[in-house]
DNA sequence: ATATTTTTTGAACGATGTTCAAAAAAGGAG
DNA sequence: CTCCTTTTTTGAACATCGTTCAAAAAATAT
């Protein structure tokens, strides 16, 4: 039978993805150890070799999970809004989950390949969701720009919002105090919005 | 006589700073091994470490010749402009700096002190320089604006540019295509402009 | 010249990711 | 249940890091 072994197979790999996940939220991905992932999920030091190619496949696959929930997150945030101004429901979204999965979220952007491998497509694949978020209320906006640059102008609106968001949690160099990433959060979505609109207009 | 010790003390720190420097211009910040560095200065392995406290230290200087070669690039860029907007000036000579010296540029975000190491006040001392020259222009569209509120906002402007430019570069997720970058940077900074003036009108 | 101090060296150490021969466990046949 | 085969799991061993430090080499002083 080998629907056993698959099972047993899987059950390890998940103890192991949640192991990697626990720890990357406890310490951040710079502290990740193979050692300590092999402890917490109860397996020997090799198990983690028979489920996941190396640390890096690892971190990918915990990177996929995270990019799930905030997918969800975000999707329902803009399900949910009423009359809201969808730039800044999604912006005040993403700086929601960057705050409450602080770690992990930090793992999306920290993690690299090592020099000359690329990132695997499935996971590349698993980002569009973001851009499409953005052009839902984009192409309200910007009716007769071709598909070709509505993706463009989506990703670099995601990217500003990061960028302020990412270097502010970060809290090196350039970072805003706490108390005012929110507002400026919200203002950049609002200045974004009205740029575009002008621009259109 | 102490004058010669420290001549040649200071002439080895110097060959290590350029061999690391080298080193991370041409393979990045992530192949950087302290082997390769000591060879390169014509050292032995633990000559490094006469002149630097450990890699993380010498990295941190090699950030620090970077950021001021951005600080001479981007004050010159702001010096010569005729009265072409500002904003959009200095997003675009950012730009060019990014891209000229991609990986000492990509260094100065990638780099992280060990876990509850925090980076020495002389560095974060030395970005003040690109809240400054953002603010300049900056207060004259928002006289009103209290400094502290003005270096807010600055950081916020120049995280947005960045985040833009720091996600292509790395051409990962969510990157525009190179031909695109220059062209949405500068719809970015003309936005952000916009937005400003009609928040402040 | 000789002694003392300073500088430079590179072997050695501890920690890391990864591998793989061997042990343990599971499955199958008689 | 016992023996044999196959699969799974193990953890010692390996290669590669950053870092240290006793000893060699060089410089300086006497």
């Amino acid at each position: 039978m080998s629907e056993k072994r698959t099972s047993k197979r899987e059950d390890l790999r998940l103890r192991v993805l949640d192991a990697a996940s626990q720890l990357i939220a406890e310490q951040g991905l710079q502290g990740l150890r193979a050692r300590d992932i092999a402890e917490r999920a109860g397996c020997a030091l090799g198990g983690l070799y028979t489920v996941f190619a190396d640390l890096d496949d690892l971190i990918l696959h915990v990177n996929s999970r995270t990019l799930g929930d905030m997918e969800k997150t975000l999707t329902e945030a803009a399900a949910v809004r009423g009359d809201a101004p969808p730039f800044e429901v999604l912006a005040l979204a993403y700086l929601g989950f960057a705050r409450q999965k602080a770690r992990l979220w930090s793992a999306l952007f920290e993690h690299r390949m090592p020099e000359g491998v690329a990132v695997p497509d499935w996971h590349l694949q698993e980002h569009v969701f973001l851009v499409g978020l953005i052009i839902q209320p984009l192409s309200a906006i910007l009716p007769d720009l071709s598909q070709e640059d509505l993706v463009i102008r989506a990703k670099t609106l995601f990217a500003a919002v990061h960028g302020v968001i990412a270097l502010s949690l970060d809290n090196r160099y350039v970072g805003l105090p706490s108390t005012a990433l929110e507002d400026e959060v919200r203002a950049l979505a609002r200045a974004l919005a009205a740029g575009i609109r002008a621009e259109a207009g």
